[in-house]
RNA sequence: GUGAACGUAGCUCAGUUCGGUAGAGCUCUGGAUUGUGGCUCCAGCGGUCGCGGGUUCAAAUCCCGUCGUUCACCCCA
């Protein structure tokens, strides 16, 4: 072995066993969305690369260094998605939603496609449940943005989340603000760190995230963009917090916090979990309103949050331990002797099509065999089937947890399953 | 892209210090008086010790490279 082929570099594969839980996480997250009104999107998993190059941002790492980019057969740059709102306001443009009722409500469940170096809850691929509304510049929806993703976090018992917001500035007072930061920093320059350094031409505010003890003492005393907002997004800014608290929706509030996203105005928020490590953001988000502009639509404000599954599931794993598992099939057939193989066959084929999730032996094992696939199988009932029930027309029901065992007529062994289904709930 | 640790059966790991031709537990299959599970016992299946090269009479064990995993930086979900 060792030429053994394996799945791609930080991409992992999703088994049956991992599976209901998965999904009932995504269950519980559609059926928030839809109770505030978001309708399900879903967008090719690649895009021109302009999309992104243009929406996400050239200065950002991910446009920079995180892109799988290739070149179709017909010459054409295309790239897999690395996220979600840019491919979600191409969708919006191109199909014109701006002449719809405004604001336009669009949630999604995504893979998403980047090339890092993968690490405990980072991956190549990965899935995000995210939301996206389009076209209403109230502080109100930011609110309710972040209510969505505080309900789908209440409601699948994630607790020890921590809410950070701030505000990014708009395109009135964000320049201002960054030519006086970057003034700072230039002055401090010897005190800085050489990433600072670099971060200061890219992008002055990402000094902030620095772990260098001597760059968080001279950013102590930076300029804040809390403190150059223009009165309009202040007044946005404090209506957020208001119908945050009107919502019982703790936060802290973060100068630091900067995303990754260039198209961000306003109000960015991110979503932190204590018991998942170095990669410690579940979801974030915040307001874009001038991304739609930028690709070309019309001038449309948006705001919306995207979250990532794998770290919503890591930080259950790791919180909870009642979480769903896969359901055990109703009945597991049991052949006694080889001619009654057809007859199980038949039954499991009637039991079927009638409904019930029923399992039998394809492996040709023993008796004692197919009986602790019975046991394995976690299924309430075990039918069992032999010479002495073919002569009858019957069935021995065999309930697993008491051991007791009836035997009964074949046409009522439908019944008989569903009542004691029925009986246990 | 950078750094560190690790890479032995499907899974969890021992064996690597002081080189001598692979082990355990779990899983899986069969059996413990003929048509029956969960506990116990017995047996069996299963690995060219990530891959490639080097040192050596001999390497899972030492050296180099490479790929992968994990954690961290960076960044983000």
């Amino acid at each position: 072995m060792g030429e053994r082929i394996t799945a791609p570099k930080g991409t992992y594969d999703i088994l049956p066993a991992d599976q209901a839980v998965r999904r009932w996480v995504i269950g519980v997250a559609s059926e928030v969305f839809r109770r505030y009104g978001y309708g399900r999107l879903d967008t090719p998993m690649f895009e021109e690369t302009r999309l992104f190059s243009r929406g996400v941002g050239e200065s950002t790492d991910i446009v920079r260094k995180e892109m799988y980019t290739f070149e179709d057969l017909g010459g054409r740059s295309m790239t897999l998605r690395p996220e979600g709102t840019a491919p979600a306001a191409r969708a919006y443009v191109e199909h014109g939603m701006h002449t719809r009722p405004q604001p336009v409500k669009l949630w999604y469940h995504w893979p998403m496609f980047r090339y890092e170096s993968p690490q405990s809850g980072r991956y190549r691929q990965h899935y995000q449940l995210g939301i996206e509304a389009f076209g209403s510049e109230s502080p109100l929806i930011d609110a309710e943005v972040i209510g969505v993703l505080a309900a789908l976090y209440r409601e699948i018992g994630l607790a020890q989340v921590e809410l950070r917001i701030n505000s990014m500035g708009c395109r009135e007072c964000r320049p201002g603000y960054v030519a006086s930061l970057r003034a700072f920093l230039e002055e401090h320059a010897v005190e800085l760190c050489p990433e600072c350094w670099e971060r200061a031409r890219i992008n002055p505010m990402r000094t902030f995230d620095c772990k260098v003890r001597g760059c968080r003492l001279v950013l102590e005393g930076a300029p804040r963009l809390t403190g150059s907002l223009c009165p309009a997004c202040a007044e946005h800014h404090d209506v957020v917090r208001r119908h945050l608290v009107m919502q019982d929706i703790p936060f802290v509030e973060d100068h630091r916090l900067v995303r990754g996203m260039d198209y961000y105005t306003r109000t960015t928020f991110e979503f932190q979990s204590a018991v998942l490590g170095a990669q410690s953001g579940v979801g974030g988000g915040g307001r874009y309103d001038d991304l739609v502009e930028t690709i070309g639509g019309p001038p449309t404000p948006g705001v919306g949050f995207g979250t990532g599954v794998e770290r919503i599931l890591l930080a259950l794993e790791r919180s909870r331990s009642d979480l769903p598992s896969a359901q055990p099939p109703s009945v597991y057939l049991v052949a006694l002797d080889e001619t009654s193989r057809s007859e199980v066959f038949a039954l499991a084929h009637e039991l079927r099509t009638a409904g019930l999730a029923v399992e039998l032996d394809h492996m040709g094992r023993s008796v004692k065999g197919q009986m602790k696939q019975a046991s394995r199988s976690g299924a309430p009932f075990a039918a069992i089937l032999g010479e002495q029930e073919r002569a009858d027309a019957g069935v021995t029901l065999k309930r697993m947890s008491t051991g007791e065992e009836q035997q009964v007529p074949r046409i009522e062994v439908l019944e008989r399953i569903v009542e004691a289904g029925e009986d246990e709930r």
